[in-house]
DNA sequence: CTGAAAGCGCTTACAG
DNA sequence: CTGAAAGCGCTTACAG
């Protein structure tokens, strides 16, 4: 039971192959064929149930109709949620998405840029690590589209999707200085990413302009591949630490940890003691009391990345490259 | 800059294609190539990073290294998690996945499996739904591996990996009833799939075995793509019911509605009043108290599927198809 | 209005 | 030990 190809339809309708791939690719009015065969061939097609194989197609026109979707890792709600945002706009618009994790590995993301390449993708959207830069870099020189979310990599001369992390994070640390504390810690990552040292960075001016100091010794930095029970060890370290009143957590899987140490050492959040997550959790608002956190909207920069990617795959010439910084809120719970 | 092909390779290595791409696949050794002509050809392929385009092979085998993943929805945790773990374990093994999310449209769904097809992926894992059986028959008929997982087609022969939802929901409603409930009621979803049904049977048994006798009134059928401020709005009424002591949720999201509910409804959980959910969530261990739940193992179940996939995919016959049943755990939690 | 033919980049049966 | 050639299923420039 082989399955049928545009030979099998033409030799039905008694007619050339050049034919019925005018018709199936919606270019009969263009090419003037009879409305007599046109609706021959739309019937034939679906009787049969007829499907153009992709492949062969994909190898003569050097497109796919496919996106490539390079994440961090798909596990997480922050990305799994976009991956599904991302996924339906573009079905909606025929294109389908194929995704991997990177897991942050230079040389995993490495061989999935080659991996997609060899499938020709017809455009890009990575979530990307420093190392890659070359890689991506063949990829513009190729004049594929490509969008770069979460993070950045200021080198490249392409397009961004991104919240303003700084920012957010300056926000929310003034909001617990505002509420009096003293001692704010931050809990963060240590991996080498932008929007993971724009975090950094906005929680150390916040501290700086507002005259509290920077004390390294509050900043507890954990090793991406790290086993969840060490992370909150050393959280829990964090925590027995008296003189902390508040705490800033970099990603929300960290805040994750952080409510667990919570929770072991029998300790509550109340005003005393303050913490704000990163990047939203379901968990975050039942929490008792609710978790504040700092979020990225999600649907919006779900539309932003799919529509810079539509505009450039019809774009007949290169259009301009975009930075866009999409605003990240505090959302603060009792 | 047009990428390279074997041509350009063949021609810098002054050989034919035929023996370049003996080299590339690996048959040097059975085609008797010489070993200064292999590391010659390796040696080019290395310098020129030449990578071989897989739709023109795909086109000419038949085959694509892909495997497609049709699941109900990929930021549902349960699903993205599993879909992590399987992309893992064939990422290992050389095969990419390609995922798409069926929302419960059998439309949708047809559709994915159409595309799939004309991509000519080289396996199916299919977390399916009622409709969809003469499509998934047909890739059998043409002797594609077809895992299904998660929810069961019993009309179909092919394989199976899925949790023993029955049981493990009528061990949960008999937890409730060990503690001395007596009004127990059930969340679940309106769809018309065998795992939901399963959950509901095995709670309308222990019901029944416990002569605590089924009422229709204490199961609370929520539509699938109803917002969530009405499911909230429809568990909350349930809640206020005095009589209900206890309610199981069918599904993680459920609970999680259910948790926001209370929360809402300020009604603790306690000795008076307990809850279990289905699937984890992160939010059940941190909630206070902690949220009992059904778990089923996720790395097993993920394993089984990879397994699975394979060793038919590397099998010369078909190999007999096999239905395996994962128990899920009632995790108790205080 | 419609068709014959080239070619996308591979793999492989066949030949020597 | 190595190569010429057919063919996978399409699209499209060219011809009439």
């Amino acid at each position: 039971m082989k399955a049928l190809s545009i030979k099998d339809i033409a030799l039905k309708a008694n007619l050339s192959i050049t034919t019925v791939s005018f018709i199936i690719n919606g270019k009969a009015k263009e090419k003037a064929i009879s409305d007599a065969v046109i609706k021959k061939v739309q019937q034939i097609i679906k009787e049969s149930g007829y499907k153009p194989n992709q492949i062969a197609r994909s190898l003569r026109t050097g497109n796919s109709n496919i996106i490539g979707l390079i994440i961090e890792d798909i596990s997480n709600s922050f990305f799994s949620k976009i991956a599904r945002l991302i996924e339906d706009k573009a079905y909606k618009k025929g294109y389908k998405i194929i995704y991997s994790s990177t897991e942050n590995s230079v040389e995993k993301a490495k061989e999935l840029i080659n991996m997609f390449k060899s499938r020709k993708v017809d455009a890009y959207i990575i979530s990307p690590i420093k190392g890659i830069q070359e890689d991506i870099q063949l990829l513009l020189n190729d004049h594929k589209p490509v969008i770069l979310f979460d993070r950045n990599l200021p080198e490249l001369n392409t397009n961004y999707v991104g919240a303003n992390h700084l920012e957010a994070s300056y926000q929310a640390t003034e909001s617990f200085i505002h509420t009096g504390k003293k001692n704010i810690a931050l809990v963060t990552i240590n991996i080498d990413v932008e929007q993971i040292e724009e975090r950094f960075e906005g929680y150390k001016r916040a501290l700086l302009a507002h005259n509290l100091g920077f004390k390294e010794e509050l900043v507890l930095r954990i090793p991406f591949h790290q086993p969840e029970e060490e992370t909150i060890k050393e959280i829990k370290q964090l925590f027995k630490n008296k003189e902390v009143d508040a705490v800033l957590f970099a990603t929300n899987y960290l805040a994750i940890s952080g409510l667990k140490a919570l929770k072991q050492l029998n300790k509550m959040v109340d005003e005393n003691f303050a913490i704000i997550g990163y990047d939203d959790h379901e968990a975050f608002e039942l929490h008792t009391p609710s978790i504040s956190t700092i979020q990225q909207p999600l649907e919006e920069i779900a539309e932003t990345i799919i529509q810079l990617i539509l505009t450039r795959l019809s774009a007949k010439t290169k259009l301009p490259d975009e930075q866009i910084i999409i605003p990240a809120k505090l959302i603060l719970r009792k």
